[in-house]
DNA sequence: ACAAAGTGTTAGGTTTGCCTTACATTAATA
DNA sequence: TATTAATGTAAGGCAAACCTAACACTTTGT
């Protein structure tokens, strides 16, 4: 039985994303950088971009920096898209703040549905064209 | 390091709340059911209960019918709640049909902050006190 | 250019949660 | 009640994702 290769364990869409926000920076990035952003070891990160080059989503040697093949963007946009839609919904309809949004969207990106996802992008958009609606909502919460 | 008593892994969550609702239902429940319901086998579910036993959230002992102690019964509950909140923002808010509504519920159930919970609930209650403007949003979707 | 600092890999472990197989115990029914 | 069906547990394994320690390689700075 071969591994889907349509789909990531949240810990490689993890590395991932991390890898694809440092290319769109233009950050050079190495696996020790990696391990200081997500938290885990060198030693682990090692294992993790062998996965990723085992599965063409990067392109890596020791020492180098890191990149995305297309295959890798295109995995990455999927993931970074879902983030940012949950962000912004949390922060822009639900009025969470910053941190808390992202660290909800984080972990809430890698098992949203994208049907889902996409209901909630056009809400939040809905939303944000009906301005007063929202303004009354966050009226209703500040008064508690 | 002793385990964090009011954490649960994901999967313990989902053996509590199975629990729960069979209890809710007055259904008595057996280890073998329990394995029927979450598609796992019968040796995961006796180390499960196992683990709950050990934890003091539910009394359990061979072929007995699995009940939750008071400790237990407030875990589930607060899983159960989350369920609940999570599936009506996506039927009733989103739009999104009942079996997806509930799928995504069930994964997110586990990872979303009580905070971002709350304030969704408010929503969802705000979006039903002000029905036009779900009305609204629903022909902007359907009208694709 | 060479020592020190930084980076990467390997080997060997741990934990968690699942599995199958085999066996033991209990419940149901012919 | 004797047999069959259902249920539960134990033992042994596997895979994923992490870890530390030790070692190797590269880069940097004096």
């Amino acid at each position: 039985m071969t591994k889907n290769s349509k789909t990531l364990s949240s810990g490689l869409e993890d590395y991932i994303e991390t890898i694809y926000i440092a290319q769109l920076k233009n950050l050079p990035l190495k696996g020790a950088d990696l391990a200081r952003q997500l938290c885990v070891s060198r030693a682990s990160v090692s294992e993790a971009l062998a996965k990723l080059v085992a599965k063409k989503l990067i392109t890596y040697n020791s020492y180098e920096t890191i990149s995305l093949t297309q295959l890798g963007i295109e995995f990455a946009q999927n993931v970074y898209n879902k983030h940012h839609t949950l962000k912004m919904f949390f922060e822009q309809v639900l009025f969470i703040a910053p941190d808390e949004a992202g660290e909800n969207a984080c972990k809430i990106e890698h098992i949203i549905s994208q049907n889902v996802l996409n209901r909630m992008a056009e809400f939040t958009e809905f939303c944000r064209q009906n301005e007063k609606f929202l303004t009354e909502f966050k009226k209703e919460i500040t008064r508690k």
